[in-house]
Order: C-alpha cells, then sequence, then structure tokens
DNA sequence: ACACATTGTTCAGTAAATAAGAACAATGTT
DNA sequence: AACATTGTTCTTATTTACTGAACAATGTGT
C-alpha cells in the first residue's frame, strides 16, 4: 500500500508541472520528488507522468490516478482535522465524578462558574461516593478526597484540606472542655468515620504525636451525618474542614485543640486517565479547579 | 499526513479486537503494532482507543476515525488496483507507427493475427514514414527500419534484412548481365535511395569489400516506385529483401551478384519509451512481432 | 548550428523511521 | 494468590528515505 506522502508528491507534480517546481512547493530538493514518483510507480507497476527533462504528460493511468490521489489525500485531511477539532473544541461532554459531601456543598459553585464561562462544555456531573471505574464507565475526570491515590491513574492535587477535632457546645457542657490530647482521655466519645482508622493521631508544635483511643458512640460513612450528630451533642468528631467549618462558622461547633495538627492532612484530586491526549476541555477543567481551590478557605 | 499503515493497523486492531490478535493478523509483533498505534494517536493529538492490558474500547474520536479510515483504505486500495488492472489487462489502445512499405506489405499479416488473438486489443496503425516522436505523440510503439536507433529510446531488433542488387531482364538484356562488381563499372546505371549513400559497397566471399560508384539514372524516396522502376527496366538497384523478393519471386526482378553480400543489412526495430512500467499489453506486442519475424524469409 | 541553462535521474553517504525482541508492569481469571 | 496474557517501553538492528553532487538529456536563444 502506498505513502500518503507520495500521493501528494505525486498531485504536486502533476499541478506544478515538473518535478523541479513540486520540490520547491514542497520544500524539499528535486532529487527526492523524483524518487518519490519513481517509488510510487514502481509500486504500482505503471508508469504515471511521461517525462523527459523539459516537458511532461500524464499517462492514462496517470490521470486515472491522479483523480484517486486527490480524493485520497483530501478524505485522510478530513480525517485528521475532524478528530484534532474534537480534541481542540471545547464544545463536548465532560463526565465527571465527584464525592456527594464535597461535591455538593463545595463544588456546585466552581462547576457553575466554569459551565458560565465555558457555555458550548456539558458537564455530566455524578455525584456519588462509591470508587467509580473510570475507564470502564467512561469518565473523563473524578474529584477524590483521599491521602491516597489508585495507581495506573493520574492524580492532580487540586486542594488541601485539614482535619479538625469539635464538638458542639452542649457536649463540651457536659463532657469538659479538653486542652490537650491527654484531656480526651477520661470521659470523652468519638463519632467515627467507618473508613478511619481507630486512632486519632494529634501532632504538638514541637511535632511530638500523640495517639488517642476513644471508646465510640457512634460509626457513619458520611460526613455530613455526623457533623449533624456532632452539633446535636452526640460526641467529639475529627471533621475535613470542609465539612465542619460552615458549622463551626456558624457557631453550631467549636474547634478543639486548635494548636494540634490533627491527622494527616487530607488531599482532593482530580483524577483521570493516563491519556497521552486529553480533550482539551477536560484539561481546562482541572486547571481551572486546581486555581479556584488555590488558596480557597473552607467555611 | 498519515501512513496508511498505521491506518490499516488501527482498523485490524480494532476488528481484531486486541493489539496481540492484529499483530498475528498482520503478521507482526505485538510491539510494532502498539507504537503504530501509539504513533497514529500522537499525530492526531487524540486518544482514539481507551485501553488497558486487558479491555479496549474506542473513543468518540476513535469511532469517527474508524470509519473515515475504512474508507481511505478502500480508496487506496480501489485507485491501486484500478491502475494496475489497466497496466495488467490486456485490454486497451496500442498506438504504434510502422513504416509505410514495409508496413503494408510485411506488417499487415501479423497484426491482423495479434488482433485476431487479442480481440480486447485496440490496434491504432499509424502507416508513416515520417520520424514520429513517440513521446510527444502519444505512440506507444513505433517500428523502424534502419541501421542506427535514436538515442534516448529502446529499440528491440525484431527482423534483419538483406540489400539484394536486383534489375529487369528488358534492362540486363540491354545493359549485359554483370557477374563481378567490377563488370558493373562499364556502361550501367542505378536508382538512387534518396537518403542512401553514393557508393554501393560489395563485400566478396573473401571478406574483400569492392566500392562501386554508378550514374544515377533516377532518385527516389520510396522503396516501392523504385521496385516499379526497376522493373520498369530504368537502371539497377539495391533493395531491401523486403521490397523486391516478391518481385524477383514472380520473375520480373533478377537477382544479381548473389554470392556478394551487399551494403549492411538493415535491421527492423521496434522502438518503445524507455518506460519501466510498459503496458503488458505492448510488451506483448513486441515479443509477438520478435516471434513472428524470427525465422522469416521475405518473398 | 552551437553554447547554455535547466531539467530529471542516479549514485553514494547519511539521517531518520520503523521493526524486532526482551523485559516489565498491569490486569483479569482460575 | 498464582498465573497467563496483555500492552508498553527500551535498546538494538534493519530498512527506508533524504541529501547533495555529478551527469546526461533537452529545449532555448543567439
Amino acid at each position: 500500500m502506498q505513502n500518503i506522502e507520495d500521493l501528494n508528491t505525486f498531485i504536486r507534480i502533476v499541478e506544478a508541472g515538473s518535478i523541479s517546481a513540486a520540490a520547491e512547493q514542497l520544500n524539499t530538493v528535486k532529487s527526492a520528488v523524483s524518487q518519490r514518483l519513481s517509488r510510487l510507480e514502481s509500486r504500482l507497476g505503471v508508469q504515471l507522468i511521461q517525462r523527459t527533462t523539459r516537458t511532461q504528460s500524464l499517462t492514462d493511468a496517470g490521470h486515472q490516478y491522479y483523480h484517486s490521489a486527490i480524493e485520497i489525500v483530501e478524505k485522510m485531511a478530513a480525517a485528521e482535522a475532524g478528530v484534532k477539532n474534537q480534541n481542540q473544541a471545547l464544545a463536548g461532554r465532560i463526565k465527571l465524578a465527584v464525592p456527594q459531601s464535597f461535591g455538593l456543598m463545595h463544588m456546585s459553585q466552581p462547576l457553575r462558574f466554569f459551565n458560565q464561562q465555558h457555555p458550548e462544555v456539558v458537564l455530566n456531573v455524578d455525584f456519588n461516593d462509591r470508587q467509580v471505574d473510570l475507564l470502564h464507565e467512561g469518565f473523563d475526570l473524578a474529584v477524590r478526597v483521599s491521602q491516597l491515590v489508585d495507581s495506573n491513574l493520574v492524580a492532580k492535587k487540586i486542594a488541601q484540606t485539614h482535619m479538625i477535632l469539635c464538638a458542639s457546645e452542649k457536649y463540651l457542657q457536659r463532657h469538659g472542655r479538653p486542652k490537650t490530647p491527654n484531656d480526651l482521655r477520661q470521659g470523652h466519645y468519638k463519632l467515627k468515620y467507618a473508613q478511619a482508622k481507630n486512632n486519632w493521631e494529634f501532632k504538638d508544635q514541637q511535632g511530638k504525636t500523640h495517639l488517642i483511643n476513644l471508646p465510640t458512640a457512634m460509626i457513619a460513612n458520611n460526613g455530613e451525618f455526623m457533623c449533624d450528630a456532632a452539633i446535636d451533642g452526640q460526641g467529639l468528631v475529627l471533621l475535613p474542614d470542609f465539612i465542619c467549618s460552615a458549622a463551626i462558622h456558624r457557631g453550631q461547633l467549636v474547634r478543639l485543640l486548635p494548636d494540634y495538627i490533627c491527622q494527616n492532612p487530607l488531599n482532593i484530586y482530580a483524577i483521570y486517565p493516563p491519556n497521552k491526549h486529553l480533550p482539551r476541555r477536560v484539561r481546562l477543567l482541572i486547571e481551572f479547579l486546581a486555581n479556584y481551590f488555590a488558596g480557597y478557605e473552607f467555611l
């Protein structure tokens, strides 16, 4: 089968009227053009152009092939442009998965912003806490809150959160107001996030770590529910700032041990398949989110 | 612009369902197929196939490109087959030029034979004594009677003729019956072919050359006319056997000095442009003529 | 008819592209 | 959890294509 470049060269030779002229138009030397034509003729087993050093004329076969060649080269270019545009045009769908709590509380606004800025992009947002399978379910992007990250997926960190220990005034009045991690060891109860470890880690300003294991008052796998339970006075809770900040701001919860770093910080990632050629709109959205959350304060 | 082989590989990958299977179908190794796909995607700047080591699925772009690719590859194959067939099929026109006298007298029969054997070939025969310009006038083939041959054209010898000295009985009765070249020097006249040299050369059986220069009774540039003039007794004439043999056979002319070789033999050539890819029908005709005239006796 | 510039081809050397094969990590299955 | 199979990557080898110069062919203009 032929090389497209040879076809293109043949067309140029015909239209330019000579091999030398074609070479110039193709930004190469005449010997290369001559070789391409010879090669094409050899592979076809047909003389395409009857030529002397001064004149050239298409043979019957050449005439016929010329028209086919034009069609092929045009189709090729069209096919290429088709998919290239598809990638570079913003227009298109982005299917993304976001965690339910974080998504509803903090991604609603940026996603609406993005949609206003790029109305030709259709966002298809799936709020879902299960670990969706990006590749098999056709997701372009997922937002994940976690410390660890799947292998074989690319993760770009877009925000960092902190874990905050808090309780309601009602709880504190009943169980006391701890000032150090050690104060927790007596008469306190925790609300446990289902997948979290049993131990709480607190790091003081000297960098020393304090491991605390409290009796559990309740277990759940939903941050907002736990936040509500804490507001209700059910126990101490260690929550990411993006969940509890608003309640603290409203005075429903009180932040405890503010001078200690609680647990390891959680990162928020944009996760996507390791495509060499990510559609532009997806790249753009990732960038937009990273910018949006840079210096963002959760309240 | 893309390499067609990459397109074809992409199609095979899609249809075979995996890179390994495609490699097998394409008689190559999977690494090569993987590279071709990567290359294609890179040049397009788009992911075509979303793949893990176990599953593969076309992206939107891939789906679109797949259909274009099939069209292109098919068009390519069709264009190729089109011109290849045109060359290998016998059907088609052969435009050939033949000298008038020789053509009418000795090529009429073989050409009719050829046409019967290959009725799908259309012969376009131009009887013409001028030197046609093969390349510019679109001739596939010319038959030439000459000692020398143009450069830059390919010549295949298809027959050899001999020059025969002859005269009519009427002439001989009036001027005597020469037995040796020397006998010619007294009381003889020649009919001269326009483009021929003035001297006649005769080689005897010992290889000795005799140069004879006779007074000219008449000059013409047509062999048949000269033959008729000789029959009429106008003079001695040196004619190629293909012109005078019939008259000798009929007793209208007498061959003189049969033991001497007259002049250099003339060759008959099939002449054609130096195409690397001569259409099959033309090659066939050349071969046919060479066979036909091998061992042919002009009478 | 003749020198002349220009053209297309060829050749040898070089650069680039591609293929091959081994090693490796990913993945789904038994 | 072991396993076979898959796709990718890397290095090496091979093939292919380009380059630039030399050359012969050809038409032009004098």
